[in-house]
Order: C-alpha cells, then sequence, then structure tokens
DNA sequence: TGTGCAGTCTGTAGCAACTACAGGGTCAAG
DNA sequence: CTTGACCCTGTAGTTGCTACAGACTGCACA
C-alpha cells in the first residue's frame, strides 16, 4: 500500500529498485528526453515521485514490447496531449507490430534453414560439413 | 561463366556489387578480420579474387542467418582447419538455432500483446486508450 | 568530532555492426 | 590537361544502453 501511493523524495536508486530498471539507465533515459528532469535536493541530489516512477514504468513497458525509444517518445507525446489520441496510439502500435511480424518472419527462415543443416549435420562425422557447404552458397537461395 | 571462375584484380566496389554487398561493410569486415588483407596494387588499391568473394559471400550468408560476428569469426577458423569441424560447426549452429527460437518466443510474446491491444482500440474513438492502460501497468504481466 | 562507506553527481568511453562522411590521391577518357 | 569516377585513410554517427573515473555528500558509528 505505501508502497503504492504518493511517494516522494526516491532517490535513482529506489527509483531503479522499484522500477526493476538499471540505475544508469534512468539518467540515460532522463538524458534524451523520455524522462521529465526531477527536482534536485539542495545538494543536486535528484529527487523523483511517483509520476517519474508511473512514466518509467510506461518506457520499460513499451521496451518491453520492443518499442523503440523514437516510438516511445511518440507515444509519450500523444499520452501527453490527451486530446483524443486512442487513434494514433494504435497506428503507431499497429505500425510496431507490422514490424515485429516481420523480424518473426525473418527469423523464422533463419530457423527453418538452421534447423536444416544442423539436421544435416548428424552425428557430426560428416567429412564436408554441410552446413558449411551451405554458407558458401548463393544468398537469396534461402 | 565468366562471373563465377577465377576472377582477379577486382576493386572493392565490384566484389561489392558482385555479392551485394555494401561498399563500406567490405573494409569493415576486413578491419575486424573476417576477410583477410587483400594484396595491394602499386599505387596502394585493394585488389580482390574469387577466394575473397568467396569468403565475403560466407559471411554474408552467415549474417543472412544471424550469426554474430564472433560466431562467423569462430565458423571461418573451423572452415580453415578443416580437421574434421562438422561437429564443432554443428554446435556453433545449435547454440545459434536455440538463440534464435528464443528472440522468436519473445516477439510472438511482443505479437501477442500487441495485437490484443490494437484490437482492443477498435475504430480508435475510446476516450481511455486501452493501449495507454496497458503500457501504464505492471510489467512482466506480459 | 572524526572517519569510513555508501550513495550521488558529471562526463565520457565502450559494446554490436555497420554506415557515412571529409579530405586527400589516382587513373582513364575525352 | 582537365574532369569525373574511383580509391585511400581515419573518424564520427547510429541505437540503446552500460560502466567506469573522479569528485562530492550524507549518514552511522566510535
Amino acid at each position: 500500500m505505501g508502497d503504492r501511493a504518493g511517494v516522494t523524495g526516491m532517490q535513482r536508486a529506489e527509483l531503479a529498485r522499484r522500477t526493476g530498471c538499471n540505475l544508469e539507465t534512468v539518467r540515460y533515459y532522463e538524458k534524451v528526453g523520455l524522462l521529465p528532469e526531477p527536482p534536485r535536493t539542495a545538494s543536486g541530489y535528484r529527487s523523483y515521485d511517483s509520476t517519474h516512477e508511473r512514466r518509467l514504468r510506461f518506457v520499460l513497458r513499451a521496451r518491453e514490447l520492443g518499442f523503440s525509444l523514437d516510438e516511445i517518445r511518440e507515444l509519450l507525446c500523444l499520452v501527453d496531449e490527451r486530446d483524443r489520441p486512442c487513434a494514433e496510439v494504435r497506428d503507431v502500435a499497429a505500425v510496431h507490430l507490422a514490424v515485429v511480424r516481420a523480424k518473426i518472419a525473418d527469423l523464422k527462415r533463419m530457423e527453418r534453414v538452421l534447423k536444416d543443416v544442423v539436421a544435416q549435420c548428424g552425428d557430426g562425422t560428416l567429412p564436408e560439413c554441410p552446413l558449411i557447404e551451405t554458407l558458401f552458397q548463393e544468398r537469396n537461395a534461402i
């Protein structure tokens, strides 16, 4: 409970711990404009609160879903505008979904070829390795 | 035919053109030790032949299959050793296959979530965007 | 009051795997 | 003899972090 509501005065390490984010990455996200610059204590230490935590969780979650930092920046703009961003957000996600699917297709092609050649190698006692032979063949023959 | 047998005295641009490799990448592969340093003309121009082309094709093809440059270096060592590398080559490929499969699994998880939230957004007229809400939720809830 | 240690700050350098210049040299055609 | 296309080198940029070095702060314990 106390863990969820209105926390203030967090230092970087605590924010990182609470979100599971790497310590340095927090500062990096601030540098590239994904997190707002937090207020500072008298001695210059960053002082985070729940809004920072919420925003960082958003970024981390979007990264888990494979969004690039540019895409996340775009999403955050839409979130901030609050105008009726649902259609635009959906479009960003749909584009990203297409990219993810293309990557899956790529990897599946790789997987198929690799599985085949590994199988052809059998117990590895062949004099001419079929895998090596495959790799010396033309590209685009996949 | 003339395109396949014993070509000599190729310049970088021709090697790149023949293999479909980016011009700068040829030099990069040489720098990181994936291609041997070719002989030079009197004025210092690189002069490639079919063996370079063959090796470059190997590298490019392995890259297409997602092997890292380190893995390719390892494969090329095994190719050069020629001792009976089939078993070792198969092991390198098997490890890589596992990595590829893990990536596919990752991307499929992303795809599932993205597909769901995009569908939830429907025609994009909802006041509270379900995609945004999802992104603000806990991590590891995928 | 001192001292030690953990935390924070900044800037910068490193990783993969390229890609793209800038600023010069070379070479063949017209 | 000039023009343009090629070649050379080294270095800087890309993406998304991660890890340091060197200095400062802040708190507990003796």
